[in-house]
RNA sequence: GCGGAUGUAGCUCAGUAGGUUAGAGCGCUGGAUUGUGGCUCCGGAGGCCGUGGGUUCGAGACCCAUCAUUCGCCCCA
């Protein structure tokens, strides 16, 4: 006979406890985060009806990623990909009733049918961000500065990522009176601009040239000679700088120096797909040289919602994920030591197990984690399991501590020994996990 | 969907030109050590050499296919 394979479903991941621990100190990082800016938490189902995927643009991008399959009922189902549709679901559907600006977070996962490579998997975790209401730049200012936040809160120091900053509103602008593209021109022309970074500055030339009308090649290319060499706004061609995008834009960074963020650059090359945004768009990018990549992103879209036929909503979100944000902080040794819940293992001596149980309960009323050995195993067998499991602590139990009510704890790290009443036992215990996780 | 790289013990890998019972380190496990893990010493288990086919007297090595992992392209809501 042939046994089962333990190999998991492809783009898929197990997480064992030290996987999951380090998963958990991401979302408990994001949860603090956007908890501290009042957003609240909420959960859509996993399955949602075809149509609503199927409602926005790119259905091949829906026919082909997604996970969709019919039920028993005969219903056209899709494991969800994103939380964006299925949010603007929700919102629409309480429009009317909503307190604004609506601010809401989710930590979900989601499903895509893709080729998993480098930071990519086919069910994976993500934060989703989103405020409702607000059509000034406000609201993109403080969907930025919370990214920011994000970062700092895993203790990233501004060198280590950069915060790209792009206007949609100006591209369009860009493209049809600056480089005076049509429709069809400029949506291969943004295509160019969004792949700049993986060729080369002639292949670069090259493939925009080809864009252009021939009679309007030469002036086009001189025009995005100057786009591109654009490191700030200020660089830019003067007739751009009137427009009321880039106005907006301007606003934006002075209140993000504001609120203090310092790192963040404008960047006309950012593009971010071209589905469903409209204005604002913006990357957190890592700026370590082997891991030189979009962390995550976000921006304004505010459209969406009116796809329920209700009044549209102005809307700015972000969606960071956890592969993105686990790579980033490995990338700059930016995970601390991750302990289990567990703060103590009972090491059971001799025939006292019934008197170590009356212990770890005694413990656990005190709010103590505590595992207890109950295989009746050599002392060393048990020693060595508990290290394995990184729990900090060893209490020694037996015939003599149960009579003296005085127990041995050890801390394992440099096997330091004392023994201890009741008392001093939990709050040597306690004392240690408060400082340990509030690094 | 397209292209490259890689599949030998739990992990990292070695395996010469195709030649007998497939190796190392680490890990695991038992003991030295019946109230103390890491160090040391002695023992042990663990391999359909990813899978299927082919070439050959003979394949872990060569060929084909397939699956998986991984990097990149496309795409990235």
């Amino acid at each position: 006979m042939s046994y089962l394979s333990t190999q998991n479903y492809k783009g898929a991941r197990d997480y064992y406890p030290e996987d999951k621990r380090v998963q958990n100190y991401i979302f408990t990082t994001w949860r603090k985060v956007v908890e501290s800016y009042g957003y609240e938490e909420y959960i859509t189902p996993l399955l949602e009806s075809y149509d609503i995927y199927a409602a926005k643009t790119g259905q091949e991008i829906v026919n082909e990623q997604t996970y969709s399959f019919t039920d028993r009922g005969g219903r056209p189902v899709v494991v969800r990909p994103e939380m964006t549709p299925g949010l603007a679901r929700m919102v629409a559907a309480r429009r009317q009733e909503l307190a604004y600006p609506a601010r809401l977070y989710s930590i979900a996962n989601y499903m895509r049918y893709e080729r998993p490579q480098k930071g990519r998997e086919r069910e994976f975790w993500q934060l989703n961000v989103d405020i409702f209401g607000v059509s000034t730049i406000d609201g993109d200012v403080e969907i930025i500065a919370m990214a920011d936040q994000l970062m700092k809160a895993f203790r990233a120091s501004e060198k280590m990522y950069t915060i790209k900053i792009n206007s949609r509103k100006l591209i369009n602008a860009v493209m049809a009176d600056y480089l005076e593209l049509d429709i069809m021109q400029s949506q291969l022309m943004i295509k160019l601009f969004d792949r700049k970074d993986k060729m080369t500055p002639e292949e670069f030339r090259d493939q925009a040239a080809a864009i252009f009308d021939t009679d309007k090649t030469e002036v086009g290319l001189k025009h995005i000679a100057k786009l591109v060499g654009a490191k700030t706004m200020q660089e830019l061609p003067p007739s751009l700088l009137e427009t009321s995008a880039i106005k907006e834009v301007q606003a934006l960074f002075t209140l993000l120096r504001e609120r203090g963020v310092h790192n963040a650059i404008f960047d006309i090359t950012l593009m971010r797909g071209f589905d469903y945004y409209t204005d604002i768009v913006f990357e957190v990018f890592d700026t370590h040289p082997e891991n030189n990549r979009a962390i995550f992103g976000g921006g304004r879209y505010d459209g969406l919602i009116s796809l329920f036929g209700v009044e549209p909503l102005p809307t700015v979100g972000m969606a960071p994920g956890a592969t993105m944000m686990e790579e980033f902080l490995r990338a700059h040794k930016l995970l601390p030591e991750l302990r289990p819940a567990t703060d103590a293992y009972i090491v059971v001596l001799g025939d006292t197990l019934a008197g170590a149980q009356k212990l770890a309960k005694r413990l656990r009323d005190e709010e103590v984690n505590v595992a207890i050995d109950i295989t009746g195993r050599k002392l060393d067998k048990q020693i060595k399991a508990a290290v394995k499991m990184k729990i900090p602590f060893l209490i020694f139990v037996g015939e003599e501590e149960l009579k003296a009510e005085r127990y041995t704890l050890k801390y394992t790290e440099n096997s330091a020994e004392h023994k201890f009443g009741f008392e001093r036992l939990v709050a040597t215990i306690t004392d240690h996990r408060v400082k340990d996780t509030d690094i």
